[in-house]
DNA sequence: GCAAAATAGTTGACATTGTCCACTATTTGA
DNA sequence: TCAAATAGTGGACAATGTCAACTATTTTGC
């Protein structure tokens, strides 16, 4: 087994320690009424205002039908609202509601009071050399996608 | 923004980084023809063989009767076979098939296969860095697991 | 040893989630 | 100006996951 393939084995087992720590997988966000695909959808209107359906959609990679039902019921529960686009007619823009932000910054305060329970036992130090770490990560792998699409485009 | 709610943000970003870095979203295994959850069922009864369905149940977190349904599933399909215990007549023992040990192989190899790709820019130097700082994340992630359940345990 | 509780697994009914295709309306582009 | 592309919707359906009830065992407490 050489590097490479000591590394690609080790990202592999990372990922199956890492992934369930955080309990990114299940279904439901964070334990909420609503599922991670439509919190997700939310998550992304509040960081894009004014996007569109399209925009999330291949973000997101979902279909767009699926999508426009998830749209459809954010909007009649209240949480966003759509307005047709004043350059293209066609696109409807996205905005998050006073309520939508609202369940939207609940849902990162969750998000944020779940992983601080993890990390409570950390101190400073190894608070440092998580982040450092992470950053480590972060890094290498940013560098490899860069590089392999230099080479293509 | 104190050392702690920087590494929760931290973590959280990094997350979102790296989850879709890996392809983890979606529902298909690496573009196969299976679900995530039916390839991990056949995973685990590849890394523990002889284990039941109630052990798979609990490790993964999931439905028994939604388990048991993928289980009979797989058995169809001639990828595993199930065994009455013979301590326990209730229990089934699963043990993969040839077929069964080449299919999830072959869902390894593909995943090798991807990631190594990611990876491809990588030389022995910076795997290194890379193994180490998930090393790092792994500890620190680890020792704040032992910790709490040390404390409620 | 025995009744009650717990556990392994199955099944039916159902809810949720996601996909596929056809369709309208509009915009882009040759 | 007309064909192709794009934004979004809706119907039909498939895949995925949940819940509760059930049988058959095993374990537990007495």
């Amino acid at each position: 087994m050489d590097e490479k393939e000591k590394a690609v084995y080790r990202v592999r087992e990372f990922t199956r320690f890492y992934m369930p720590m955080l309990e990114l997988l299940g279904n439901h966000y964070l334990g909420s009424e609503y599922s991670a695909t439509e919190a997700r959808v939310l998550f992304e209107v509040y960081e894009h205002d004014g996007c569109n359906a399209a925009h999330i959609a291949s973000t997101m990679n979902i279909d767009k039908s699926y999508l426009s039902r998830i749209i459809k019921s954010h909007e009649s529960k209240g949480y966003l609202v759509r307005m047709v686009s004043k350059t293209d007619s066609r696109s409807r823009e996205l905005h998050l509601t006073e309520l939508g932000v609202e369940l939207t910054r609940d849902f990162i305060r969750r998000s944020n009071a779940q992983i601080g329970e993890i990390l409570a036992p950390l101190n400073g130090e190894t608070c440092e050399a998580l982040m450092h770490a992470l950053d480590t990560v972060t890094e290498l792998l940013k560098d490899c996608r860069n590089k392999q699409n230099g080479l293509q485009e």
